[in-house]
DNA sequence: AGCGTCAACGTAAAGGTTTTCAGAGCCGGA
DNA sequence: TCCGGCTCTGAAAACCTTTACGTTGACGCT
């Protein structure tokens, strides 16, 4: 009776069943509940697990069970806080149905995606959504038709996240925030409050993402009447850094602009603290709106007028509707709603020059 | 030739044994790379393994081999910055090696932290790492020894990050900032600044890394000679919000101070959007300080002088530490460096002022 | 030639759990 | 009394890989 766990290595579940004076079958069974066992009997393997401090073996279970609940998500970095609050909501709705969640980093390498999902087959993941715009090429749509073949045959689904299925046949969902609308959105907001030149800062050619964002923005101007060459792209892609250089560059030139449309709110910062440097005042000579809504998006200098796109809900939609009805989900595309926040940044367009 | 992976079901080592006209022990040999296998031998396995597109099933591997490489990282929320890049560390480090990180969330429930660590136990995870400052009481000693113990037995490694070990004797490992020095050096710098009357915006009694910073404020400030009376804590703990009311509360106050040290740059991004809200300005009126430097510091407004505690190198750290010599590890407390940020918002105190 | 050594590789066991199949005991109905 | 059906339970197979052990044959040395 007193030597419990005086063995080295761990508590199998054969050391629980004879303790509990039963075979391995019924204590598994008792363990799991998977299958009904009476009262009493359970109540003696309970025990004697509790006793030992039994802890089942996840891979014994996987193994026969061929698979596991596993959810994988992959992102660009963690430390983006769009990206980081898409990998929380992930994390939060495997949490709530009790299965693991692993994150991947690739660092915008496709080459570690792909060893990344590669791991995901032989650790029997039984989702993997990949998140976060890409510039879709000839390499992403070969990439991802292997990825979506790969995990279908070992029985895993494929999310895509912000990023375009090449091919509708192929066996992916697709989640993502109707970029379009939201772009449309805020730039009819820009345009109500007078502004007739807005720069889009931050195309990034060939980013779906940004492409629907500036497919949005244009649309929104000719909606207000406004001719196509009243669209001003500036693609300078997306970072901090980027959207201080090319605001800085756009400061300089001639162009005649009251507003910019910044493609996220990272963009948006770089180009608020450039404004800030030239020695222009926000929203007083520029109107600036970003997109997404990060959280220190109210603590920016105006506080940022942008598009909300809720993503921690974008994560957890995506484990819910993939999830949901497997058969109807593979090929589906779901698109979010979004929002506009209103803000400090955006007033009216400066007396001298407005158009 | 033709019936490639005709059956349902994952491709087995068997079958790429069969195809390579070998056993499966020469195929896992030539597969795993654990044991020398002539060339022609090795390609002929390769060759089979690619044509069938076999993926090693991780779970049996894991099975035989006793534990599997894959670390656990557990913190907060992913989306708070210093946590994300604890995490990105962790799972740099991770991946360097080939291992396997997997997150968890537990939104400060210890009901969740305690779900998690068995989860892990069940995984087999050899590193568990648990981060983020905690309240010191009964309830977190007694869970904490437990952890160490219940995974000491399954032979994993547990770390704290930025949090104290209950008792030396427990086996884990505490990797963490200097706090107390970091704290020290920028009080130290404000004080150099001329400034005497410097608040303390943000302590949380009872958490370890905030004591830590108090107590180094408070040193910083005995060895310029002040009495103890002129440290001024406001225990208004962490968080954009509280840093908001305390510091809106502050101004109201007829204290004398002129600069603040936030206990970390959430609180600072409050409390300057409060002294901007009253019409004051940084650093003109007031001076402030934060500390983690979190990638959107230096756009503030001002840019904030903080401490720069490099988070995904404190991730990467522990990885390594703990991976290093296991037998010594356990029990170690190591203290990384950080150092002084200087930006725009600090500066003389103002005349009027000065005391 | 005889023998020892070693490389190459196959056989089989082990790892922990779930699940199928079947047996045992029991109850109720015919 | 007999039997169908039910509940409870145990033996054993299955999941897939790694590895300890053993066998075979080649090669070199005496």
């Amino acid at each position: 009776m007193g030597n419990d766990r005086v063995s080295k290595g761990r508590v199998t579940i054969r050391e629980v069943a004879e303790r509990a004076g039963v075979s391995t079958a019924t204590a598994s069974r008792a363990l799991s509940g998977n299958h009904p066992v009476p009262p009493a009997t359970r109540a003696r393997v309970l025990r004697a697990a509790r006793d030992l401090d039994y802890v089942a073996n996840a891979h014994a279970r996987a193994l026969v069970g061929g698979g596991r609940k596993m959810a994988a998500v992959v992102v660009r970095q963690v430390t983006s806080p769009f990206y980081a609050q898409v990998a929380e909501g992930v994390e939060a709705e495997a949490a709530d149905r009790g299965w693991l969640c692993v994150v991947g980093a690739t660092g915008g390498d496709a080459q570690r995606e792909m060893e990344f999902v590669q791991l995901m087959r032989e650790e029997g993941a039984r989702l993997v959504i990949l998140v976060g715009g890409v510039v879709e090429d000839d390499a992403y749509r070969e990439r991802v038709a292997h990825y979506a073949h790969a995990l279908d045959s070992s029985g895993a689904r494929l999310v895509l996240c912000g990023r375009p299925a090449p091919d509708p046949e192929i066996p992916a969902l697709v989640v993502e925030f109707d970029n379009e609308a939201g772009a449309r959105a805020i730039t009819a907001h820009l345009l109500s409050a007078g502004h007739r030149g807005i720069v889009f800062l931050g195309g990034l050619p060939g980013n779906t993402a940004l492409d629907a964002r500036v497919t949005g923005y244009r649309a929104a101007l000719a909606e207000h009447g406004l001719p196509p060459e009243a669209a001003h792209v500036v693609d300078c892609g997306l970072g901090r850094a980027a959207g201080h250089r090319a605001m800085t560059e756009l400061l300089k030139s001639t162009g005649e602009f009251t507003a910019v449309f910044a493609g996220d709110d990272m963009v948006a910062a770089g180009a608020l603290r450039a404004i800030a440097d030239s020695g222009l005042r926000v929203p007083g000579d520029i109107s600036v709106v970003g997109y997404n809504d990060i959280p220190l998006a109210e603590d920016f200098n105006p506080p940022l007028t942008t598009v909300r796109t809720p993503a921690e809900e974008l994560g957890r939609a995506a484990v819910r509707i993939a999830l949901r009805d497997p058969e109807h989900a593979a090929g589906a595309h779901h698109l979010l709603g979004t929002h506009i926040v209103v803000r400090d940044s955006v007033g009216a367009p400066p007396p001298g020059r407005a158009l």
